[in-house]
DNA sequence: CCCTTATTTCGATAAAAGTCGAATTGTATT
DNA sequence: AATACAATTCGACTTTTATCGAAATAAGGG
C-alpha cells in the first residue's frame, strides 16, 4: 500500500457519517446494504449520503454492486487490512517485543490483498 | 472508545506529514525522536510540524516528554490497538468466520488500553 | 410508454484544515 | 544575566471538505 492510498482511506474514515457508515457495513457483513437503508438507518439525506458513498469507494473502503433498483455496498476487509498493515509496517524497527502490545504483533504485515 | 476519539484520531492520521510523522514514530519503538529531529526527516518547517504534533497528540496517538532542551514524541500503541479494535468491532456480526479474513479476527476487540 | 422507486449529480454556500514567517516561551551554557 | 538553542504560538492567508435541495439518470412494473 502507497502513502496516498493510506491517507484517502484514513480521510474516508475520518468523519462522523461515513465512520458510522463504515462500521455499519463491517458489522453487516457479506449481505451488505443498499443505499437507501444506509441513508435511513442513518438519518443522513439521499444526497449527502451518497456524497460520502463515493469518498468511502473512491478510498477503496467500501464496494459496489447493483441489485435490481437498489445499489448494495459492502465492506472491502483486504482493503482495511492492508491500511492496518501500512500503519504497523516495522513497527519498533522490527522488534519482537517492544512493548507495543497487539498492535506490533499484526500477523500479516503488507500482504497483497488489497 | 467512543465514536469522536476515533474520528480525531482517524484525522489525525489523514494527512501526508502527520501519516509519515507517525509511522516514524511507530519505527522508532520506544526510544522516540526529538521534535526538531522529525522536522529535519521529514523536510518540514518547524512551526508546520509542531502545529502537526499538536493534532496527533490531541488525537491521542503520540505521547510527549520533555527531556533537557528537547522534547521526545513516541507512539501510543495502546491507542492504536483500540482504534483498530472499534473499526473492527462486531465484525459481521460476531460471526467467526464471514470471509473478512485478518480484519474480522482481532485477538483483543475494545480493551480497555486507552 | 408512463409512472414509481432508487440513487446520483449539480450548484451554491458554510465550515474546517493546512501553511509558514515572525515573535514568543522555556531550558541550558558560560 | 547574556547568549544560544529547541520548540511552540500567533496571525493572515489559501485550500479543502461538508451540506442538502433540486434536477437528472437508471431500472422495473402496469
Amino acid at each position: 500500500m502507497k502513502a496516498d492510498a493510506a491517507i484517502d482511506a484514513l480521510g474516508a474514515l475520518a468523519q462522523e457519517h461515513r465512520l458510522a457508515l463504515f462500521r455499519l457495513l463491517v458489522q453487516a457483513g457479506d449481505g451488505g446494504l443498499a443505499a437507501g437503508m444506509i441513508a435511513e438507518k442513518l438519518g443522513v439525506p439521499n444526497s449527502s449520503l451518497s456524497f460520502h458513498l463515493t469518498q468511502l469507494r473512491e478510498a477503496g473502503l467500501v464496494l459496489q454492486e447493483r441489485q435490481h433498483r437498489s445499489i448494495i455496498y459492502r465492506a472491502n476487509y483486504p482493503a482495511m487490512n492492508s491500511l492496518v498493515a501500512y500503519l504497523l509496517e516495522n513497527c519498533c524497527a522490527g522488534a519482537a517485543d517492544c512493548g507495543a502490545g497487539v498492535a506490533c504483533e499484526t500477523p500479516a504485515q503488507e500482504r497483497k490483498s488489497a
